[in-house]
DNA sequence: AGCCAATGTTGGCTCAACCAACGAAAAGGA
DNA sequence: TCCTTTTCGTTGGTTGAGCCAACATTGGCT
């Protein structure tokens, strides 16, 4: 038996690109099964906590600040909608607007959201101290706010 | 024109999974765009670099090694043998397995897209100064090899 | 009035990741 | 030696995130 099979390349496992796209699959992986545990997904968890922290928006201000295409944002709010967790209400001021709103059993889901991936969170970042997460967190959101304005 | 609407909410924001996920998003724009330049993918890098280093492997190791699944490596390996970039050839003391091996074409590909990858990368980590990189490196390091051996 | 921009919606597309099943072949245990 | 289990390559899927184009409706601007 060789020694070690699944030792990954140097020129692999040392580039930006690979590690963050990389460590991004068991992001996605864990806050994906904490997100089912309560018949969510990601994209509900946007919608939500967008609107939890800005209060009722159209829907295109609402792909704007989660970061969501308008047709993704549209899907979304019809599950949510379905489930009773968001009201679509027409614009009085400007008819080509839905203002979406959180109702109460949707501040309520948006709970139980931020609890199961708050765990994913200790999941992700086990092998870290605190003083590193909150670097590695530091760091992150320097590059990507770099990226989010060019 | 109200203030900021593109701003992200805090409680998605601030978690890891959210900033590793989205900065995976652009770090994989990026070498994809790379790679397009010289008419490759993420999955030929991965094998081409993966047999450089490691020299001939069946598909199985080089799934392995790599992080990839065996169906994709076949995928993979067809295009790359089609491009006269690898070799498949049958292994004689088992026969289930097919050696893979890199041909001098595979070795001057592999140079080329060093040269776009390595480009990908300063173009994600450009906010970062070099000691940030290599604090961001040794970070995501850690915590993709923990999930790696779990 | 006329033109351009924004909105919601439909319907698509790509790509990475992954899974199930299969026959062939090897490995290992009784 | 049989028999079971495992591995390998391969085929043929599925899912989900991130997109893009087009369209009709409506607003804003000049």
């Amino acid at each position: 038996m060789v020694a070690d099979m699944e030792q990954t390349p140097a020129r692999l496992a040392g580039k930006p690109t690979w590690l963050v796209t990389q460590l991004a699959v068991h992001a996605h992986r864990l806050s994906s099964e904490g997100f089912a545990e309560v018949g969510a997904r990601g994209y509900h968890y946007r919608i939500l906590s967008t609107l939890d922290e800005f209060g009722g928006s159209s829907q295109a201000d609402l792909g704007r600040r989660s970061n969501m295409d308008r047709s993704d944002v549209v899907a979304a709010v019809n599950q949510l909608a379905d489930l009773g967790f968001v009201e679509r209400t027409p614009d009085p001021a400007d008819r080509r607007r839905n203002i979406v709103t959180l109702t109460e059993a949707g501040a309520r889901q948006l709970d139980r959201l931020d609890e199961v991936l708050g765990r994913a969170q200790d999941e992700l970042l086990a092998p870290l101290a605190e003083e590193e997460r909150a670097t590695l967190v530091r760091l992150l959101t320097r590059t990507l706010e770099h990226h989010r304005n060019a």
